[in-house]
DNA sequence: CCACACTATTGGCAATTTGTCAATAGATAA
DNA sequence: TTATCTATTGACAAATTGCCAATAGTGTGG
């Protein structure tokens, strides 16, 4: 998924996986409560990996602003400074259902794509569609 | 999929639909040179509706600056201005081949947090996770 | 001819999102 | 005490996006 000028490793590069971040952080609340760093951690099950915390600290704040998460501190001592325990409530719960029709009509109208796409490519394998072949083509290069 | 204090509709909201914008762009024009209206018309068959003609137009630009496609003045006689054509380059062939595969991971990453979500969903149903029930739990209002 | 509507493309801007980097800060180990 | 690890917060620049206006050619009704 090339993208602007750029390849993979832009800024804006993962924005995929943004879309997923409030989701999955809410899926694994709904597990039960946790730190943020530990859901940090745990978003790696989900393929989603280089995260700076600052992002999920963001997007927590963000859903705690919602009323999606609550969070308190946490008064047990740790090996560092006292850290949030955020939980899930009642409407956070309710949120993750509407998440999950979305994803589901997100996959949707990738399969409608990606099937319109296989067809398409089987139907006329070999054939030109305008565009001048055997120009010099410039590599793909993503960086 | 209710998002910062919004719901749906706001600025922002379609951000789903744009990313599927580009790969539909390249498919569409692998079917063969198209006019940028006429591209925005087919959209629909996408599900992708609503996008603001500017859109399509930037997009398509920026997808020129790339060399994934190329454009010209269509002179033959139409009711309105000149149009451009578009058409798919041998880059843009081989962009849409790797927007193929991205799609792919895509809903490998959807269908494995889908299948969590409803896995995990079966197992506690009807348990408590902590956040209180019970308490006036504001309604979820997408405007 | 003039106003108006329709088709088609372009330009600009403000709000939002996102990535990155730095700051703060407690606890512990050397 | 200095350094290091854990944990959270703040701030900023760059990129994305939606919206709205401008331009512009053609045809239609009065």
């Amino acid at each position: 998924m090339p993208r602007g000028r750029h390849g993979w490793g832009w800024r804006g590069c993962s924005r995929r996986a943004v879309r997923f971040l409030e989701p999955t952080l809410l899926l694994l609340l709904h597990h039960g409560p946790a730190h943020g760093y530990t859901l940090l951690e745990h978003l790696r099950d989900f393929g989603l990996e280089a995260f700076d915390p600052s992002v999920i600290y963001r997007a927590l704040r963000e859903m705690e602003d919602q009323g999606w998460v609550t969070s308190t501190w946490d008064d047990t001592q740790t090996q560092g400074p006292p850290r949030r325990v955020y939980r899930l409530t009642a409407l956070g719960d309710e949120v993750l259902r509407l998440w999950a029709q979305d994803l589901e009509d997100t996959r949707r109208l990738i399969d409608h794509l990606l099937e319109r796409y296989h067809r398409h490519m089987q139907e006329d394998s070999g054939e030109h569609h305008g565009y001048p072949m055997g120009e010099d083509c410039p590599d793909i290069h993503c960086r």
